[in-house]
DNA sequence: TCAAAAGTGTTCCGAATACACCCATGA
DNA sequence: TCATGGGTGTATTCGGAACACTTTTGA
């Protein structure tokens, strides 16, 4: 490994995916320079020399949406020289998840929007750069640790219902659960809080909380 | 994202892994210059305004190893503001996967080392930076992904016995595996090749070979 | 003929799947 | 009272864990 002086700039990319009207979501900014300009983007950042990775990720985070303190891993390096038109510039790429209730409190910041993640795998929304690919990559990813770890958990908010969880679970995983086998396979990992959601036109369903340690 | 210059390098290191003497082994150089001179460290090279991070792996383990086409994947990239002392550097960290045999018949390059994992993970080897660290994490996804990949195979050459692939699944899960059940859970992804492993003081051994599609 | 490791058939168990049913509410 | 979705118990199936056994070689 050595140092002499390279001409590469780092930046680091969020994709931050929530779930409202049944369906996986992300935030997309627009662009306001060249190139691609007026196309969509995943928000990003340049990092700075006094920051990780993480830390410029949290950044790009708040400034775009407000958020604090949610979900947040790395998820791939993108270096294909020539993915960015203006200077070699790789992307570190990391995925959020929030659910939808924090993220519209606290309300985007103006350039930003909410699309439904099948709009840009099915083309009808473009992104500037790779990011479409950076999309498809954090999408795989989310289908593939569903079903071994608590990710789910990050789209309800703290208190909610095992019929919301299940749909989380449904959407993520695109397929549909029974639900007696839903509720046997998630109840050691949560409990209830004693609450009711009542106002329905059918019985009330229990609100759950996620069990801080399995036993 | 803006592209503002920023004085940060961009490093590529590799993590090869083995299996020799029945034991995770991992490929180190040793340092020829400060900081940490003389002290080992994964091979890495600095990445190249015009080449891909994989690339810059590959080029990295042809330089150290003579090797090419072996199993290659990307980690994690490590940021840490100070982990190289001279300057900021971002490590993208990519492991390789290789039979001993093709490793020990291009032979590494002088100061290229072949150690066991664990003497590093239990601190006997000390690395510089923070390349312990990317050991660990390889060695964390390594074990996370034999049950569910056929990462196992690249360990063992083309033509191989059930007792070999077996040992490989043992050292890499930590566990001892029964005979009987590794077979049937193996069975579906292997074919026979027809030829028998002799000369040991026992019952001669099949030869089996990865089937190259599972139907 | 014996030790050592290869190789195989069968039982056992628990978890995932599938099915059938009851319950509570608002309209 | 009934449509709607919440909630539960039980049978069934399937794959992994465990066990017991036979086979083939070199020494």
């Amino acid at each position: 490994m050595n140092t002499k002086h390279q001409k590469i700039s780092v930046a680091v990319d969020v994709l931050l995916f929530t779930i409202t009207d049944d369906k996986l979501q992300i935030v997309l900014t627009k662009r306001s320079a060249e190139p691609f300009r007026d196309m969509y983007c995943l928000p990003g950042v340049s990092l700075r020399e006094n920051e990780t990775p993480e830390e410029a990720a949290e950044r790009s985070l708040k400034e775009r949406t407000g958020l604090n303190d949610i979900y947040l891993e790395q998820l791939y390096t993108f270096g294909d020289v020539d993915r960015d038109p203006r200077s070699r510039t790789i992307s570190i790429a990391y995925y959020a998840l929030t659910d939808p209730e924090k993220l519209l409190s606290s309300k985007l910041t103006e350039p930003a929007i909410l699309v439904p993640a099948d709009k840009i795998s099915n083309g009808r929304i473009k992104l500037a750069f790779d990011h479409k690919k950076i999309v498809e990559y954090g999408r795989m990813r989310l289908r593939g640790k569903v079903s071994y770890s608590d990710i789910a958990f990050e789209f309800v908010p703290e208190d909610f219902t095992l019929p919301q969880l299940q749909k989380v679970y449904e959407i993520l995983l695109g397929e549909e659960l029974y639900k007696a086998n839903f509720r046997k396979m998630i109840s050691p990992r949560v409990e209830e809080t004693g609450e009711m959601l009542t106002g329905m036109a059918h019985r009330p369903s229990r609100l759950y909380r996620k069990k801080s340690r399995q036993d």
